[in-house]
DNA sequence: GCCCAGGACCTAT
DNA sequence: ATAGGTCATGGG
């Protein structure tokens, strides 16, 4: 992986090679909410306390292998160094866990060969608890708008003056605990956030409280961070493997959802291979995951 | 109208 | 322990 720094009118951006990595499979894979399409080829994701631009460029010749193509990044090379590298691991080799599939395991194969740019990025673990919270029994474009609706509603607002044609643009952090505390039941109901509004006020005041700590969870291995997750209302099982392979990037977390669930039992009904893959099942579960969701087969 | 979407909680056995 | 009912909202 090589970078090379470009300035213009207003700032700098970043062309990073060979990162083996694909934005719109990232985007499309369900992890991020908050990373979205814009116009002309180009992403947003909020995240880091801010918003970054982003885009992967064709590859000029006949060959679409997104794997050796350009990914540019409106950021300053100290903050892609100090930032975004890790945000997007990308300084994990993925080739080691996606080169040693059973041969045997066709799905599997084909899984992986169909998302192949997809890694798990190192996101924040507040806003991974809160997101798969609403995430249950829920339809990933809806969950995206309760989302923002949270972030409009209770986040900071950022502004940002264009100097070339003096148009505001604006966007919103994440609320932070003490700022979604203050919210009520009733209100977030009234925001459409239905059920789930009683689990983010009692989850979001027992963050805020300190009862549950965010840097205690952070210094635990896999099943001592799962169990005490599991002490939040409103997380189970399944959002509690989420928050901890996406929040946490314990690799091993293998979140099972209706989607894996009827994966593994059509296609795997004497049982996954979990041995086979130990350590990196999480991975694996997300490019499951992606495929059952995207290929239409 | 019905069914489903990255499930979890509550209650009754 | 564990099985069944209930929970909001929006799109197909």
């Amino acid at each position: 992986m090589t970078t090379h720094t470009h300035s213009y009118n207003s700032g700098e951006y970043i062309r990073v090679d060979g990162t083996n990595f694909s934005i719109a499979q990232i985007s499309a894979s369900g992890q991020c909410f908050r990373m979205t399409e814009q116009e002309g080829g180009w992403f947003q994701v909020i995240a880091n306390g801010q918003r970054l631009r982003l885009k992967q460029e064709q590859p000029s010749t006949s060959n679409k292998c997104q794997k050796n193509s350009v990914i540019l990044m409106d950021c300053s090379e100290a903050d892609f160094q100090t930032i975004w590298k890790s945000y997007f691991d990308l300084n994990t080799d993925y080739r080691r866990f996606l080169t040693g599939i059973d041969p045997a395991d066709t799905y599997l194969q084909s899984a992986v060969a169909y998302g192949s740019g997809i890694r798990i990025l190192r996101q924040d673990l507040w806003e991974m608890i809160i997101s798969f919270i609403i995430s249950q029994q829920n339809n990933i474009r809806r969950i995206r708008k309760c989302i923002e609706t949270i972030c409009t509603h209770y986040g900071t607002k950022i502004d940002h003056i264009n100097d070339v044609n003096t148009c505001s643009d604006s966007f919103y952090l994440f609320p932070t605990p003490e700022q979604l505390a203050t919210a009520t039941e009733d209100e977030l109901r009234a925001l459409g956030l239905g059920y789930r509004s009683r689990y983010l006020v009692e989850t979001a005041r027992s963050i805020a409280s300190g009862e549950i700590s965010l840097d205690a969870l952070k210094s635990m291995d896999y099943p001592s961070a799962r169990t005490e997750l599991l002490k939040l209302c409103g997380v189970g099982a399944k959002v509690a493997d989420c928050i901890c392979l996406f929040g946490l990037h314990h690799l091993e977390a293998f979140p099972i959802d209706t989607h894996i669930r009827q994966v593994l039992t059509s296609h795997y009904p004497d049982g996954f291979p979990f041995e086979s893959y130990s350590g990196y099942e999480g991975v694996l579960q997300q490019y499951i995951f992606y495929y059952d969701l995207n290929s239409s087969h």
